[in-house]
DNA sequence: ATTATACATCAAAATATTTTGATGTATCAA
DNA sequence: TTGATACATCAAAATATTTTGATGTATAAT
């Protein structure tokens, strides 16, 4: 069962997929994959607006993606390895999931 | 990148994680690691309402996690270990990212 | 045939998320 | 110190998701 293989709490996943769940913050999520990059380089490889980024990097933030580093005006994201690791576990915790069908409804 | 390295379009990663973005799903999704259930299964172990469940499988079905079986009035659903490979695999590649920052804004 | 069970689907209501445009704060440069 | 830049935050509007209760369809048991 889930509950005991995985390290995450339910809500935790649940906010960790939400901050998968939209098309926007998979393409920031997809810039942050070349490394750290800031609220107007997004802004300059898409076309969304400041304060609609600022958002999804707030749910980014908040579902714990994400860590920040300021850097004078700059304000520099990317993605915290340790995070995408207990997603990969999950998940292969459900991709190792018992094989063994049990019947319902008898 | 993620568009390179990935054998899912990014519609369908946000359809996948959508399945996962609600705690009722993934209550749901861990009955199944069980092996197969029927919505009255369902039913019994969560206290959610028929139509309720109906409508989270059809989500989990249209984002292709699910496949169902008729059995008489029964209708299985299970996990599709495909689906969870594909999503493993696009995990991985984000675990896998590169790891020499750039600095942006520059 | 009638009734019960299992589930899907529908429309309306309830909620939640997302977008927008405005305003606020901090940093820096002139 | 004034103005510009980078970003956060806010409230309102727009939009999307979820829940509910009712109704529909198919299967099966009596």
């Amino acid at each position: 069962m889930l509950k005991e293989s995985s390290k995450l709490k339910k809500e935790n996943i649940s906010k960790l997929m939400v901050s998968f769940s939209d098309p926007f913050r998979l393409e920031i999520i997809d810039l942050m994959m070349d490394g750290e990059v800031c609220v107007c380089d997004i802004m300059k490889l898409t076309n969304l607006s400041q304060s609609r980024i600022s958002y999804h990097i707030k749910i980014l933030k908040e579902a714990g993606l994400i860590s920040d580093r300021q850097e004078g005006r700059w304000v520099y994201y990317s993605l915290k390895k340790e995070a995408l690791f207990l997603i990969k576990e999950w998940i292969t915790s459900l991709t190792d999931y018992s094989s063994n069908k049990k019947r319902c409804c008898e």
